[in-house]
DNA sequence: CAAGATATTAGACACCGTGTTGTTTATAAT
DNA sequence: ATTATAAACAACACGGTGTCTAATATCTTG
């Protein structure tokens, strides 16, 4: 699937792209970038960024999709992982682990996670970032950790719930430039999950 | 502040702008949308058009300007009676009616909030909308409801926890066109903070 | 109501980014 | 070394932008 692309030319200019992009969009936020800008910037000619991408929104959704790809491989198998093996049912105490792979690529990947999900950022990716984070959580969990019979509320708002808030604070935790770990941050977003935003606010 | 514009012309020149660009996105969604589609729609002059907005992300912001100048209005009193007269500590079993004002102007502005909530949206209003509920749930409150003290986690991080949990449980309504009323949709985010996200889900 | 003020119109303008095409040049694969 | 093909180059029509001018329509004020 990924191995088509032998033409070293190819590859060159891909790579230039995307360094382009990156580049920009840290510069001018991505909505106000040109196709022409992305040529000079990558030192490429106008046509040949056309002759491997539609336009601008082409070229982001592929990126989206690489980011996704790689945080699809990394995480996924963490979850499965500590879903089926440490302990069938309950979460025990570490579980808040869960979610550090998941921060520490947030962490990894700052400079375009930072205009992704700032207020310059691209809500198709937030979007995305919502319905991944939706199944990574959920899919697999929702059939074992959520008893539907003694659910309070329907599941897809609780799920919404959960992946907004979820990101939510990891997006105050990147675009303000907050200093705690990976860890601390799936630590403070796990605490709030269990206890509950009261408990954890030191109301009740 | 709101007195200056007498003159006929204008305010119905603006009216009929602020009618094009809703019925635009409803159509096609904000982002493929020219000035010159506007004009067209309302039947004015593109010049006309250039002489009363820089272009259409300056109508756009007037235009959310003005939706959050009448979401103050209405809400923030409400919650101000509600904080100060009905209880001084702790939360009433009909609290939830604090959101419901708030679930009731998303329903009422549903086609403008749709758009600007969804996929194709703006991020922009997206972040106001978050520092919006923010403030308008926290920032007198959180000095008697959370008692940092007690608290297991930053203040900040909560509060983005349950904005944007908030606002992703309503997103998810809107977009999915979901026929709860805002009175439910009220009931379901509020029963989701106090009891907690496990809880509500059924578990523990 | 009349007169002056001001908003709207129609049309033209240069400018810029887009997406495409045909040709030439450079470079990779074999 | 030969062949395939990617990249560069240049030119093109197209459409939206933002600005401006002069003419016309409409409103406000006295």
């Amino acid at each position: 699937m990924s191995k088509e692309q032998q033409d070293l030319r190819v590859i060159r200019t891909k790579k230039l792209i995307k360094e382009a992009l990156l580049t920009l969009i840290e510069k001018q936020g991505f909505d106000s970038i040109t196709v022409k800008d992305i040529a000079k910037q990558a030192e490429i000619n106008r046509g040949t960024f056309y002759s491997h991408y539609e336009d601008k929104y082409d070229l982001m959704n592929a990126y989206i999709d690489e980011i996704f790809e790689e945080v699809e491989e990394k995480l996924i198998k963490n979850l499965q992982r500590l879903f089926h093996q440490e302990n069938p049912t309950g979460f025990p105490p570490d579980a808040y682990r869960v979610l550090v792979p998941f921060s520490e690529f947030l962490q990894r990947n700052r400079v375009i996670m930072k205009s992704l999900l700032g207020p310059t950022g691209d809500p198709h990716f937030q979007s995305r970032l919502k319905q991944f984070m939706h199944d990574a959580l959920f899919k697999r969990a929702s059939g074992s950790l959520f008893l539907r019979q003694k659910a309070l509320v329907p599941s897809d708002y609780l799920i919404s719930y959960i992946a907004s808030a979820h990101i939510g604070v990891m997006q105050e935790w990147l675009i303000q430039n907050r200093d705690e770990s990976p860890e601390e941050i799936a630590k403070i977003i796990f605490t709030i999950t269990t206890q509950g935003p009261l408990r954890a606010g030191g109301l009740m």
